[in-house]
DNA sequence: ACAAAAGTGTTGTAACTACACCCATGT
DNA sequence: ACATGGGTGTAGTTACAACACTTTTGT
């Protein structure tokens, strides 16, 4: 790859002005009632001492996928198995040291995962309804990965990483209340999920609260064959 | 908002290096019978000469959405009512030219538009099927936006727009079809576009091909409403 | 004992699939 | 006359929505 700019004593000079990359990661958790997003604390400024989303600049040798996760290690030491790209967010004044363009993405973790706060920031999990004030334009990219979430929980299985690789019927169906904003009648909740195929019943479990619940595990034999038929599966 | 480069005498200095942003935007466009994309030939280089999306450099006093509308202006006088943001491509040898990282959007227009050469470049429909080779990393770029369309065309009322005001149902049936790669039962796909609310009958047209078809429009009443109803309106 | 959570089945309704014949037009 | 495209209805199946009672456990 041919350089695209010229090394100076302070630092590159590029014949045009160029806006400058960020990744910004929406991080969801579940607590078993309320879903939860993981912000940290700015401990620079712009906006220090207020909470945002991790994230920061691209580097020359990394795609913005590659950005964003270890942005995202970096500052709250999480690793998650899959981020999904969902919105370009490019307004001329969202941050005020100059025009910055960031990629945002969404990321679903399971709870159990503690923060380690290895860096001297605080990174800590908000209820969704209950969001602190945000810096940038975040809390706008956190509604925009709401509704991305909304869009593609039936037809990927994303839910499943917010709960133990064992859940029970129950918990899963408050996740997906949590999500989607709505009730649902339990018997045809399990008999959907059931129907669907994406998962499949294991045994009882001890029990913890009030009555033993029977536990499920998700079922990703089911969903690849679902995604190799193009007849596109049922949604789940 | 603050300056965060130096002008030099011969461009812009910043402290770090910096990818450049572009857009690209994939036209859609059918012909009755297959989806074809409006692709732009190349007059400088790289890739002079062969066939490439239309698109160009983020300016400072835009969004990336006002970019892409301004460059597909630009190349093919197209000014469609609408773009959709699908993607980010940012592999590290994408651009020959340097680091580039392109924000990808799709839209959809009828082919009834003329293409005005108005600048020196040739810009031409080619059917999806029987693409040229294309220039960068384009043909991955249209493999997504292809995905984005399909996921997209039962939800959003996208598939209109690519036809005229007015539409026969074996020609919304052949749209459908031809996105999708998959074939309908002429009966039960006009019952369910009836059934979803989605589109009105008008009046028989006088015939242009063999019997005269009965006409129908799209019917943004509806669409608006089911919108409006949280209750996800039923799909189209 | 009482409250809270979770297990379980049936029935009516709405949506989807599969399927065949006739008519109008152009050649 | 024939080939092509396009109009139209019904019946079987599958998915979805609505609905109540019983059991277990914790307090």
């Amino acid at each position: 790859m041919k350089e695209d700019y010229k090394k100076t004593d302070d630092g590159y000079e590029y014949k045009y002005p160029r806006a400058a990359i960020t990744t910004d990661c929406v991080i969801f958790g579940f607590d078993g009632r309320y879903l939860n997003i993981l912000l940290v604390e700015r401990g620079i400024e712009p906006f220090k001492g207020s909470w945002a989303l991790p994230g920061g600049f691209l580097k020359m040798d990394e795609r913005v996928e590659e950005c964003a996760f270890r942005e995202l290690k970096e500052e709250t030491s999480l690793e998650p198995e899959q981020i999904e790209q969902f919105g370009v967010f490019s307004s001329l004044d969202r941050d005020p040291r100059g025009r910055v363009v960031t990629v945002a993405f969404y990321a679903l973790v399971k709870r159990t995962h503690v923060i380690g706060g290895d860096d001297a920031n605080d990174a800590r999990w908000f209820p969704i309804e209950d969001l602190p004030p945000l810096a940038f334009d975040h809390k706008e990219i956190i509604d925009e990965a709401m509704l991305a979430l909304k869009r593609d929980l039936h037809h990927q299985p994303i839910g499943f990483m917010l709960l133990d690789e064992q859940f029970s019927m129950p918990e899963l169906q408050r996740l997906y209340e949590a999500i989607l904003g709505r009730h649902f009648d339990r018997r045809n909740f399990q008999k959907k999920m059931m129907a669907s195929g994406i998962v499949t019943p294991t045994v009882y479990s001890e029990s913890t609260g009030h009555r033993p619940s029977k536990l499920f595990t998700f079922n990703p034999l089911e969903y690849k064959k679902m995604k190799e038929e193009n007849t596109n599966g049922k949604e789940f």
